[in-house]
RNA sequence: GGAGACGUCGCAUAGUCCGGCCUAGUGCACCACCCUGCUAAGGUGGAGUACCCUAACGGGUACCGAGGGUUCAAAUCCCUCCGUCUCCGCCA
């Protein structure tokens, strides 16, 4: 949600925000307008029940023969009580219906326009060439044995697929590739929950514009979540956070459920795009004016990562069109997919500011001892679509593949992924 | 799945049967000051969260797990939900 008293102060600067995202302004107005009616019914209310309040004491105190006469009249003052409060209500209903359309306030710099409008803040590693036919990694990881697309769907679907052999282990070896990197940055490891309460999962701000894409349990209402980003910005919900020595810095460790309602007939080949699969998510919780420091911070993780993996990758500032309602900015590496001839986004890191933290009542101490929403992010370090940019890049002719010098330790010193017989 | 107990101001507790002097008491911890020249001391005062009004001083409203209801009035009575614990059943 956002600022309150930015909506007061400074509506210009949330329509020209609502503007860049190619997303009503006129809510801006609208929200002005239903904040002068909440506070308006809410004054009135107030000053009824104080009136009742002093009332209710003349009553109890009062000699038994006053009594009904007394009675009497607090009832139609009760009346009156129960329908400016029923106004309040309505009024402070609306009010928060529409301030939460309004997304996130972009922050300074970020890209204006739709999806192809974003910004390529830098590039790294040469497009690696070969000089034979290349393989697609649906291709190279069935020669090696490493993933069962047509299996997947017997059991579970189209988008549905097991990891064997060597791929299996390939997944856990990033994993813990990363998991370690984030340990060793200060990180504390979780190991998640993947079913979550409505208002946590409204909270994260999932349940708006992308509510078709997570999958939904009637019959206990949970949902299944998509990162474990979800789970940790739930995990400090209603609380004061001491942010004051450093931040709080959690690796989440999950398997992720997408419904990929949207993406009908795209990526269809091979584990890129998928219902599930595996992700160590970056979580942070720290102060406003340290939010932009850590989001460099996290983005210099995972380059950290992809470098170590040999992979060619450019890091991109999204447009403001393309950043969900609760990031005021994202930075997306995409590493090169050889045979795809494309970058293809590989980890995701979003600043979303006070955004997320006012929905879920996460705050710190200030200086003064009032209290203030905290900043969060998050940002990827690890999932299972790694593997398919991993296996394309460092593929040889035969159809083997060269594993990394930074994976081999978490692959017992495998230097070389194999053809099966 | 069945039966039962419980959820109160940071922590620990009182209050709930029998609604109104609960503006929620007490202890510990905390903060400020005073006292005492010292390490478990004593005294006084303060202190929660959110929202509303006000230029400010200050005032008001709500919150006793959450949400409804009954009532002039709810921590207290009724309903639903959430959570914790105990026992039984079932189970990968």
């Amino acid at each position: 949600m956002i600022d309150p008293v930015l909506l007061r102060e400074n509506p210009d600067l949330l329509k020209r925000s609502q503007e860049a995202r190619g997303a009503s302004a006129e809510v801006v107005d609208s929200a002005l307008a239903a904040d002068t009616e909440r506070r308006t019914t809410i004054s009135a209310f107030e000053a009824l029940r104080a009136e009742q309040n002093q009332f209710s004491k003349k009553v109890a105190s009062a000699p038994t023969e006053e009594k009904k006469q007394l009675v009497a009249e607090a009832q139609a003052l009760a009346a009156r009580v129960k329908a400016a409060s029923a106004l309040a209500t309505e009024a402070e209903e609306r009010f928060t219906t529409v301030v939460r359309t309004i997304a996130n306030p972009i922050l300074d710099g970020v890209p204006a326009g739709g999806e192809d409008k974003f910004v390529t803040l830098r590039t790294h590693g040469e497009t690696p060439t070969f000089d034979f036919e290349a393989r697609d990694h649906l291709e190279l990881g069935e020669l090696l044995g490493a993933i069962d697309m047509a299996r997947g769907a017997k059991v579970s679907g189209t988008r549905f697929y097991f990891l064997k052999g060597i791929g299996a282990r390939l997944e856990i070896a990033l994993m813990n590739m990363a998991l370690d990197r984030a340990i060793a940055a200060g990180f504390t490891p979780m190991i998640t929950p993947t079913l979550v309460r409505p208002e946590i999962m409204d909270g994260t701000g999932f349940l708006g514009e992308h509510a078709d894409e997570i999958y939904y349990l009637p019959a206990d209402d949970l949902y299944l979540t998509g990162t474990s980003e979800v789970a940790l910005a739930g995990y400090h919900s209603d609380e004061i956070l001491d942010l004051s020595a450093e931040p709080l810095r959690y690796a989440g460790w999950s398997t992720c459920y997408r419904r990929e309602a949207g993406s009908g007939g795209k990526d269809t080949r091979g584990i890129i795009r998928v219902h599930q699969f595996n992700k160590l998510e970056m979580f942070t919780y720290v102060l406003p004016t340290d939010a932009e420091a850590e989001h460099d911070r996290l983005v210099a993780m995972q380059e950290d990562m992809l470098q170590s993996l040999g992979l060619s990758y450019r890091v991109i500032d999204v447009a403001a069109g393309d950043l969900g309602s609760s990031a005021a900015r994202k930075f997306d590496i995409e590493a090169w997919v050889p045979t795809q001839d494309a970058y293809r986004e590989l980890t995701s890191t979003s600043n979303c500011t006070t955004y997320q933290a006012r929905r879920l009542g996460i705050r710190y101490r200030t200086e003064s001892g009032k209290t203030a929403p905290v900043a969060t992010l998050n940002g990827t370090l690890a999932t299972t679509r790694w593997i398919a940019a991993l296996l394309e890049t460092h593929q040889n002719a035969d159809g083997s593949v060269t594993v990394p010098e930074a994976l081999r330790p978490y692959l017992g010193g495998l230097e070389l992924l194999e053809p099966i017989q």
